[in-house]
DNA sequence: ACAATCCATAGCCGAATGGCTATGGATTCA
DNA sequence: TGAATCCATAGCCATTCGGCTATGGATTGT
């Protein structure tokens, strides 16, 4: 059963893949050379790993001039929280609050 | 980073481990045969899913006679609430100097 | 114009992954 | 007791994955 979230959970199954997006998240938009000085691989590793990123819409890349600009887009954690929601019947008050923070940021 | 979070993500990166763990979790326990019977894949194959899960704490197991009774267990999916969770403070941040800066805007 | 920088792509390689069959121990059934 | 069932383990194989270096196009700096 290949589903939405399936992108979603792949991507993010690798260390060096959360890394880089919490990075993302936390600093803000930043080139592939900024990404590359921090996360301890190659830069041709981080391109190909910010692809993926990207086919699960975890991040957002804005061209200018010859650096590329890579944003996080965490509301494409929302397939995970749908998937969640269905199990979700024990951290019912954190769970809530997620959910509706997802929403509001999703209109 | 390896985190306590990775088993997790890596458990449920695989669709047919999210597929036992759907099952078990709105099914209830069931043996190693009634999963199989439903997944498609042979049963040396559900039992080495089963015990990916379980190393993440995901799935239970409960032997009896010749048989052994999985169940789920989804506490085990907190660690990933509380991953995301940090970006929800992130967007919560974000959100109410949004909402402030509007209504601000709006006197 | 030339040199340097940024980044994506291509191609390679070893390790991990997900599937299978074969097997055998333990239990239950006839 | 003997046959059948349940399940875990072992071993095999093809594919995927995550890293690397090499390369080259595009842009920027001198």
């Amino acid at each position: 059963m290949p589903t939405v979230a399936d992108d979603v959970f792949k991507a993010l199954a690798d260390p060096t893949r959360r890394a880089l997006f919490e990075r993302l998240a936390r600093d803000g938009e930043q080139t592939v050379h900024a990404l590359t000085d921090h996360a301890g691989v190659s830069q041709p590793t981080v391109s190909k790993h910010l692809g993926i990123l990207k086919i699960a819409n975890l991040v957002r890349d804005r061209p200018e001039g010859r650096e590329t600009y890579y944003s996080a887009q965490p509301q494409a954690l929302a397939p995970l929280i749908d998937w969640m929601s269905l199990y979700a019947d024990f951290w019912r008050e954190r769970f809530d609050r997620l959910e509706s923070l997802l929403k509001k940021m999703d209109q």
